[in-house]
DNA sequence: TATGAATGAGAGTTCATTCAT
DNA sequence: AATGAATGAACTCTCATTCAT
């Protein structure tokens, strides 16, 4: 019989082939889109043949799919940590959105990927993208904005709505560049513009 | 020399074909993205063989730039003429995001198809879409926020950054739909989401 | 009834069209070899619709058996006239030779499509050739080399073969370039090299 | 690390894989001429997939210039193996007659292609030609026509323009088939004629 | 488990030819 | 007689996927 702990040991090293592979197919994703993305050359940048690709994913889209479940949890973990670890619901919008604009800037290939699905025209595609985002939404509309409502510190806004729309704006402005490389907007000035919009009037904002 | 009038009548002919042509690769380039875009099927929407395409755009490429600058066009000449008819710059906004949202309600395919470009990988469509959008930046920033701004209706903001955000939000929403086929948001939340940020704080809003 | 001379008037503009054509066509065939060769592009060379061309000659196939036709005649001719004008077998040779390589610098264009036609795939363009250049062929053979042959003047061969012989190395030597655009060998050695082969050992040669 | 061993078995399926798509390209290529050259065609002779020539030559292009250098090696090796054995200036213009005209019998598809291209209108593929055939023309002007001069065997010719003009001379005559099928000549009558020109007069020939 | 040569459906593009004007 | 827009068969090339080793 097998000794289990070998097991283990594989299951590991296979687990480590598996997000090395993911993360090659995050860098063609973004690079070149996920028709124009190539998985002959996500084999070779990840270090394996392509047959060992296959071994972990049966298909092109099964990849796409396992990205970005990824990356949906790294981003929900990634905000979620920080967001948690402020109390006051004030200081959660303050924690959401640098931890949002953190992580754009940290993965902005990843966030790249990320747009330009949430804005291609592959609805399974989306349709995976809203599910892994479910709870970052949730977390925004419940922990965030609904309690800010509710402290007088935002205006009455539909919470839901209004969560989809700081992910479209937050993705969008991290992921456009001008043609000379640059990036649009600096975060601060993206934050300023919806906290303007959100906050309550009763206020001086910043 | 072969006659005038003649000419212009295989001109016009030409025209029609061209658009019609145009028009079938919108719907097409909407529904699947540049890259799973097949031009023998925009060949058979728009009612002409594969060469006959062919005659009038040497490339799948140029096709798709083509359509890039006939939506631009279109787009800014829709919003320039409704923003134009108004001379008070808080009408000039309200009329702006009237205009500008019943674009993408109207065109719903096409603002799909031009959202997915300004978000997808190629540097070319993207930078081509600039262009064509120039003279609408133009206008949001110069004829419409700065002299708002000026006017003391809008807090001060970067025109050029702001027109840009402005764009980002109303293609976007205008082309998110959920898994169910709804949007997500109806344009007066829009409408009211950016014109809370942007309005300065002396008013009361709705 | 329709007036006779009109018809002639209405013949000759045909046959200038025609000759215009087919001079375009031989441009284009010597530059881009037949399968290359782009009838649209001979129609615009030649200052004529596509339409027209195919007025005249009913495929690119045609066109270009009509082409082989054309320069066979002008080359037999151009060679004959030269040739029947000495009397002397010894002096036609000569005169054969100056007259050959004359054409092919004359002609190169043309030369170099007819050898591009003598080597390529095309039984049927071969055998169209070879028809064309009979007379060719004959006077070299009957009225050339077996009268010097008699005279003693050549040794003794064969005179088809060696008429055939003497195409291919003319033909040849005139339409070969280095790759710096250079002929190969100028034709003063060429004949040299020919008649020092033929030439009977009893005189000293030039 | 991958065991030697097996990338060596490997690599030889892939060198003989190779060597049967060039077969079949010859085949092809000198059927049709490039143009007219099916790679779906070439594909099927070789026994394998239209992917699989791919794989190994990345277009047509590239797989008629390996189909060139593979020829010109050939040719080259042939016929310098055989005239190296010889010692006497004499007998190694006899050995490269001899050579020459059996190689061109052997391989009559590929002389034809060889030929073919030689004369074609792709200076790209006539250029890669000169360069395969460099090492014979070397042969033939530095270790048989010079020293065959110098030897008192050969009048003073230009040994580079003598070795071209046999070159196109024996490929010519090896290639011409008239329409019935048979060769216009045969090599002894070509040789007898090349050694004709090139014999100082001071012996009688045959 | 990892490998990578082989596969072949599918897509973009060309261009000789037609025919209504 | 001249025109040129329309046609579509044919061709090259790509790349996701398979499977024997």
């Amino acid at each position: 019989m097998a000794p289990r702990y070998k097991k283990t040991v594989r299951d590991e090293v296979m687990q480590e082939t598996r997000q090395l592979v993911i993360e090659a197919a995050a860098e063609e994703f973004a690079h070149n889109g996920y028709d124009k993305a190539n998985v002959n050359r996500i084999a070779e940048a990840a270090g394996f043949a392509i047959g060992t690709v296959y071994n972990y994913f049966p298909s092109k889209r099964v990849l796409m799919l396992a990205f970005v479940d990824d990356i949906a949890q790294l981003h929900v973990d990634y905000v979620l940590a920080q967001v948690k670890s402020e109390q006051d619901p004030g200081q959660r919008i303050e924690a959401f959105f640098k931890a949002g604009f953190a992580f754009v800037e940290t993965y902005t290939t990843q966030a790249k990927a990320i747009f330009n699905t949430l804005n291609g025209p592959d609805e399974e595609f989306r349709a995976r993208l809203f599910q892994g985002y479910q709870p970052l939404f949730q977390l925004l509309s419940d922990d965030v904005i609904a309690p800010s409502i509710a402290q007088g510190d935002f205006r009455q806004v539909d919470p839901v709505a209004t969560a989809g729309l700081l992910m479209l704006i937050y993705l969008g402005t991290g992921s456009q560049f001008s043609p000379e490389g640059e990036l649009w907007m600096d975060y601060t000035q993206v934050a300023d513009f919806v906290l303007h919009s959100l906050k309550s009037g009763k206020e001086n904002l910043r």
